[in-house]
DNA sequence: ACAATAATGGAACGAACGTTCTATTGTCAA
DNA sequence: TTGACAATAGAACGTTCGTTCCATTATTGT
């Protein structure tokens, strides 16, 4: 992609983060710094060539697949990227990566410490993906007493068991079957 | 809220979920089964008011604050969606709700476990704003020795410090200016 | 059952839309 | 410098928009 396109997408998807919506044709002017609506419409089209955006059946603009594609660098490059888009750049899509199954997924809000070690901390985000069937040594959301918990899979000789990753939680040990809501595949923070 | 205009929101958000825009009155009029736009002005009318939807400058709509409003667990309460608490984030994609201005934001990969005790495992990915300035407290990603470093940005008499969640890491008091590349916004792991 | 009110359907209208065209300006290569 | 091509500005146009109005239907309370 071309530096100055990959300028007025950031400004578009600046616009779309901020508003919820991508304004018309006329508004885009304004916000790219064009004085007309003709290279706005032949920008578009270089964008929606490229899978950034694609129009409505009503004929309005909505964002393409590539619209959320953000860059992502590896820690030990420390590389001066330019914020323009340098079209090398690895990108990854945060949705696409972490959630396969849209459909049997969920997010769970994390109250307790209990996975603390594991890096999981109250307050962060899980992925959760419903299935009632896990192996050992996945992270679980487990039904006991009518409440959520997550904790690690573990195999005990007498059963399943539910392992923290706090010394200060003990090892589950449910009595009966144990019900498992789903794994989980992902987590999140947002700390501003 | 009246049920019915419940059962019409969600039709409204299931769209802008599937489409990332929301459509004109005519279109809107399809999707909840009105056969007029006026009653469906007057329904836009009532979810404005409640601050589900709002109108940009060109007339358009838009989501309003608490159009993201959605039921999501709460990982103390078992099995039924039930809405979490009220300062809890809700989003229709976890994109939207970690990154807030695209056009600065990059994803950076999490290499070493200098952060472990803060819950940023190697492995991780963090969501940086690039900004060359940050206050003491926050996570920051800094260049030092022409490579990236995850570190808390602290304050001694001498100068900016780099604090690590690990102690196994030393304080990083750099001797001239530190730079500064972003502050970290948010972060995700993948599991599966 | 009847009256009052609310909700909906359909029509109308000025404004804005996306698209296309032509003229002008900008860029690049010889 | 000149010519060819690309990019942009400005105008035009048929379509669609959001808004408003009025008539009809539905709902509610007495």
């Amino acid at each position: 992609m071309e530096n100055i396109d990959s300028t007025y997408l950031a400004k578009l998807q600046d616009h779309y983060a901020e508003n919820g919506v991508l304004p018309p044709y006329s508004t885009i002017m304004g916000i790219v710094g064009m004085k007309s609506k003709s290279p706005v419409a032949a920008l578009v089209a270089r964008l929606k060539l490229q899978g950034y955006l694609e129009s409505t059946p009503e004929k309005r603009l909505k964002p393409g697949r590539r619209f959320f594609e953000r860059p992502i660098f590896d820690s030990v490059r420390a590389g001066f990227p330019s914020p323009a888009g340098d079209a090398n750049h690895d990108t990854l899509t945060i949705d696409e990566f972490l959630v396969s199954h849209p459909s049997s997924t969920v997010l769970v809000n994390v109250k307790g410490d209990s996975m603390i070690d594991a890096g999981i901390l109250p307050g962060d985000t899980v992925i959760v993906e419903k299935r009632a069937v896990a192996n050992v040594g996945d992270l679980v959301i487990a039904i006991i007493d009518n409440e959520f918990t997550l904790k690690t899979l573990g195999k005990e000789k007498n059963g399943y068991v539910l392992i923290p990753a706090n010394p200060a939680y003990p090892v589950i040990r449910p009595k009966g079957d144990m019900e498992i809501f789903g794994i989980v595949v992902g987590q999140f923070r947002k700390y501003k």
